[in-house]
DNA sequence: CGGCCAACCTGTGCGC
DNA sequence: TGCGCACAGGTTGGCC
């Protein structure tokens, strides 16, 4: 489930393989993902030695030696596998789109089922003004956001609060399940409309979000059914989900004794307590 | 610009 | 076993 915790795990993990290494070949077995994948997509990888991969909201960017950066998004079902030099490499299965032969021997293999994924290409020097990238709000982990800046892209929206936060250009990288979790959290119900959320509300928020996002990552990111690392391993956070997919069972709130209700919102589920979040 | 919905795709799980 | 439907981690384009 590739939330902002879930692509900086992905993150994490291929850039022990590629920071450094030339791309010994480059594959494309779809003309396109979301969008369609840059004509030269194999020519200009192959041949071609990554300098530094880095995360900007849920988009991972591949800077490479000539100038060029690739825009990796995972959509809905995007993963990324890593099979080592010494290890088997698997025949390509249904849904592996792109494969990436590294000079040291290493595959990188990108499965999508549903294609929601992207990659496009840009360059180091112009990808802060990219479509694609320009108007994300701030990094929730840097020291841009803080409560002053989101305070004042919330305080005008007549939208939940739910639905402002999934919004890229508020904040960047929150999800479906990590807007649950911090509204849970923060005791702050999803339908509230976001001009309705106080100061002193958005002064809780601020930190919930850092935190939850923080202890996602610490755990490998969450992991819905078998969404894996690219290291095979399974994430961990879902264990800690308080709210999201809970419906029906227990608030955990000390003492609270209620229910976890699910509700629909912009055509997305959303979990909740409706005694404790108000 | 803000807000809302449909659309993009495939797979899975459930009720009948 | 098969069928139809609801639902799944995201984003965007079109319409009012």
């Amino acid at each position: 489930m590739p939330e902002l915790p879930e692509v900086e795990t992905v993150m994490r993990g291929l850039a022990p393989v590629l920071e450094g290494v030339r791309l010994e070949k480059v594959q494309a077995f779809v003309p396109k993902l979301r969008v369609d994948l840059p004509i030269d997509f194999e020519e200009r990888l192959t041949g071609n030695r990554v300098v530094q991969l880095s995360r900007r909201s849920k988009y991972i960017l591949v800077e490479c030696e000539d100038g060029l950066t690739a825009i990796l998004h995972l959509g809905m079902s995007g993963r990324v596998s890593i099979y080592g030099a010494n290890t088997h490499h698997p025949a390509r299965a249904k849904h592996d789109h792109v494969t990436i032969l590294t000079e040291r021997g290493d595959l990188v293999v990108f499965n999508d089922p549903r294609r929601f994924g992207l990659i496009v290409f840009s360059t180091a020097d112009t990808i802060q003004t990219h479509a694609l990238i320009k108007d994300i709000g701030p990094e929730p982990l840097g020291n841009a956001f803080d409560v002053d800046t989101f305070w004042a892209r919330i305080k005008t929206r007549k939208s939940p609060i739910k639905t402002v936060l999934l919004n890229q250009k508020v904040v960047a990288g929150l999800g479906n399940i990590y807007v649950c979790e911090a509204l849970w959290r923060a005791g702050i119900h999803p339908t509230r409309r976001a001009d309705r959320v106080r100061r002193k509300d958005a002064e809780k928020l601020v930190p919930i979000i850092r935190d939850v996002l923080t202890e996602a990552i610490a755990a490998g990111g969450s992991t819905l059914k078998d969404y894996a690392q690219v290291s095979g391993e399974l994430g961990y956070f879902q264990h800690r989900f308080k709210a999201y997919g809970r419906e029906g069972e227990p608030c955990l709130t000390q003492g609270c004794g209620s229910t976890i209700e699910r509700i629909v919102q912009s055509n997305r589920s959303t979990f909740f307590c409706p005694t404790c979040q108000t």
